[in-house]
DNA sequence: GACATATATGTAGGTGCGTCGATGGCGTTG
DNA sequence: CAACGCCATCGACGCACCTACATATATGTC
């Protein structure tokens, strides 16, 4: 599969919530959903935007995990073709990062209709 | 499983940002993320979302999304074990209905920080 | 009580996914 | 150039999950 988040926020997939979901775009939100849905990527994300700089390479992100390398690998590999993160090869480090509004897209089209505050924020 | 989302939003679970997330709490917010991650129950629940009174009934479903009846009760009983349905029985058929608020807390814990402003918050 | 409808549960097959060990590429260092 | 470290890929194993068919339970009806 290739970038799904990339494909998602550009053509605007449709929102849980309005009309009925079609089945093409269920299944779009559902790749990504499913990217997030494994607890070793979300600790992954966590840890790496907890980082010094906002970025970690695969050698240090093994140990906290209790995971092989080539598993952390695997997992880094679903998170950044999901679009969820960047990869940045410096010399023999692989830099990961996330990417700064992903996850908050997916958060938007959980909860596309603002009636949580009741504020004057619109669209 | 019992109702993951009942435990997860009210003893208040780690969010993806701040500080790294346990291993426990990762796997509880996956637990409530897989069972948003497949496109029937997304479909189920912006079906149910956009229904008349924001409830229908089993037999109202299997319709629209081309499924035999044993497992669309398959997918409402996983959605409402996550803890984002709602069941009421009425006479003969059986009402689904969205729990509030629990689509919305779950995009809370993905998105915490307004503003990335590295506070410590309270736990 | 027998019957029909709506829903839930049980069982089973097919598929997908997480994990690991082994391997190979590639840059760095001695 | 040879040795070492970082990382991605491959093959395989085991487990979990989606789906369907068959069956059981429950409610309402005649």
């Amino acid at each position: 599969m290739g970038t799904a988040l990339a494909e998602m926020t550009m053509p605007q997939i449709s929102p849980l919530a309005g009309e009925p979901i079609e089945k093409h775009d269920a299944e779009r939100l559902a790749g990504v959903l499913k990217a997030l849905a494994d607890p070793a990527r979300l600790r992954l994300l966590s840890l790496i935007q907890s980082a010094p700089d906002g970025e970690a390479c695969v050698c240090d992100l093994t140990a906290p995990l209790g995971l092989s390398q080539p598993t952390v690998s695997h997992h880094l590999r679903i998170l950044t073709e999901s679009g969820l993160l960047e990869r940045e090869k410096r010399g023999v480090w692989a830099y990961y990062s996330l990417v700064p509004s992903a996850i908050g897209a997916i958060a938007d089209l959980l909860t596309p209709p603002r009636k949580r505050g009741a504020k004057k924020a619109a669209r």
